[in-house]
DNA sequence: GTTAGCACTGTGCCCGCCCGAGTGCCAGGA
DNA sequence: TCCTGGCACTCGGGCGGGCACAGTGCTAAC
């Protein structure tokens, strides 16, 4: 597929797809396009390009759609990523600037993207690669229930509780507490599930149970980190979306609903040489995001922002909206 | 309206149309409920019910269907809250009983209501009502930059960045450290502003800017408590109860993200007798809600739990799986 | 107060019709 | 070899008429 005019016919017939939402057909396509010939070259064209699989017509006499191939072919070969206004970059800093914490953080930038781009936007928690353990609080809840606080370098406290066989005294409260904190703080937490047992397996008899509990506690935070999480906005943008073409919403909001799926493909994705992944319909799995598109890029060490779309959306803008997004979230998480 | 057969009629008539989903007439009622009357006696008292606005027939010649007035009149005079079956209690305890730690809670909490109502769930956070401060830790981010964690003693660990006009000596932090801890720890939430500006105020030069960035952040934390966060599930819910009538999901949809709103909502609503708020329709505020309905308790101190359906929804069932599961999140959290 | 019967009415559905948009193809021209 | 104008063809959508049906309101009788 390298005929440089079929190209520019493809990339047409998806930007007028996008823009007025129903086929477009050979005559609306001279009309609207300087494409130097008339609209029986172009019907030739679009016969070679349905060919190839690039587009489909709906029914016999109606205009063309691009197919899911179409689509890729789009975004692959053509699509230049659009940069965002100066008002629209602004727009971001100022917001995200503003955040107070982490969830705010993250509040913030999946609505705005939602916003920017007038799609569900999905930002997962960052991941907690190379962080380590700055604090640990016990604190006494009564009844043998215990809170274990965890205060890693990256901000993102957790919290559990844990239940004791027995309550504490207050000085078996301390010592247990100075006992995990020198077991844990200034380590990786990947290596505080190990060193927590060890902790626990060199306690004396009286608070070993405890200890073994606590341990046990403050280990499954570290492990089960926040990136298992994710936020995600503007889902009343999907109504629009989906109001006047296939797509139906249920299935897609069941999808979006189901986190650990959706934070499974978003891990799947591997950008591209422009710093963002697209999916479009079949390329996702089976399954209510076929008639959909996802697009998805990278920020922080190993985290993901991305929005989901049906599949006639604006690729160039939501790519670009995206990627700024996830720039700006790294600056600020990362700094 | 104290008329016995035609308050049995609008029972009748209530739930055969949330279960048909269609309009129900004279003939259908009687066929399946034994009124032990005839349809023309139906007719009559139909006629009678519109007069009093509590039906209404969308069109000449079909059946009746309820009115906001006639939901409310049901819901107030003929609903018996219908009680939990057995597994589904079960399955609530062990559910919420294996949570980790209260961001699980909520998130399990959220999607078990949505699953048990078949509805759109929101779950506020907990109030923070009676709670005082546990620990303070502040967290030396480097360039000036400080991360406050505020741990109070219902366990939700609150956390902000403040930004210092220059950067802290490790000293410093400790003893800055220190000097807010003893002003704050064991103090009511609602005290922390307060005693945090005395604090600044009574530090000495060289600390005092970083005392006032420091204390206003904590500050902020105690005073911007999470009960101003929420959680939600089941929006894919509402696509299958908007699929067929009126009820148009967008506009819901962008309700239910604007947390600002829901909040005071939900917060407006009072309880009747049987521990249960009820808003049918144009009860909400004119807007996007005024074709749905919302359904919604306290529990813990002062904190709702709810969900949003539609009109035609199951309020015996779902009032009964509301209540359950505040219940459940009262003692999970007050345990 | 209840019932049977009857005339009436609006909706949904099916059918046939026509119109228009858009196609595929062919023959002629650069 | 590629492009163009022309033409016949096809299908979807909108429109109007006719039909069946569900359900009502009313009246007269019990």
């Amino acid at each position: 597929m390298n005929h440089p005019r079929r190209l520019q016919i493809l990339q047409a017939i998806v930007e007028d797809y996008v823009h007025f939402r129903e086929p477009v057909g050979s005559k609306a396509l001279v009309d609207r396009h300087r494409l130097g010939v008339s609209s029986a070259t172009v019907r030739n064209d679009m016969a070679a390009l349905e060919e190839e699989g690039l587009i489909t017509a709906p029914h016999t006499s109606s205009g063309r759609i691009p197919t899911d191939k179409g689509y890729r072919t789009f975004v692959d070969q053509i699509a230049a990523v659009k940069p965002l206004s100066g008002p629209e970059r602004r727009a971001i800093q100022r917001l995200l600037d503003d955040a107070a914490d982490i969830d705010d953080v993250m509040e913030r930038t999946v609505r705005l993207l939602a916003q920017l781009t007038q799609q569900v936007a999905v930002v997962q928690y960052p991941h907690a690669s190379g962080v380590t353990v700055r604090h640990v609080e016990v604190v006494d809840l009564g009844a043998g229930r215990v809170l274990v606080v965890l205060i890693p370098t990256n901000g993102r406290v957790a919290q559990r509780v844990a239940v004791l066989r027995a309550p504490l005294e207050d000085s078996q409260l301390l010592e247990l507490r100075a006992r995990v904190l020198a077991a844990v703080v200034g380590r990786s937490l990947t290596a505080v599930p190990d060193a927590l047992a060890v902790m626990a397996a060199g306690t004396a008899p009286p608070l070993q149970p405890a200890a073994a509990a606590v341990g046990e506690a403050v280990g499954a935070l570290a492990a089960g980190g926040a990136e298992h999480r994710m936020v995600m906005a503007g889902t009343a943008n999907l109504a629009r979306s989906t109001g006047d073409f296939h797509l139906s919403i249920g299935p897609v909001l069941e999808a979006l609903e189901e986190q650990v799926v959706m934070l499974r493909l978003l891990s799947e994705m591997e950008q591209d040489a422009r710093g963002v992944a697209v999916r479009i319909g079949t390329e996702n799995a089976e399954g209510p995001l076929s008639e959909a598109a996802v697009v998805a890029t990278g920020y922080g060490p190993q985290s993901k922002v991305g929005v989901v779309g049906p599949m006639r959306m604006d690729y160039p803008s939501t790519m670009a909206a995206v990627r700024a997004v996830a720039r700006y979230l790294s600056r600020i998480l990362g700094g």
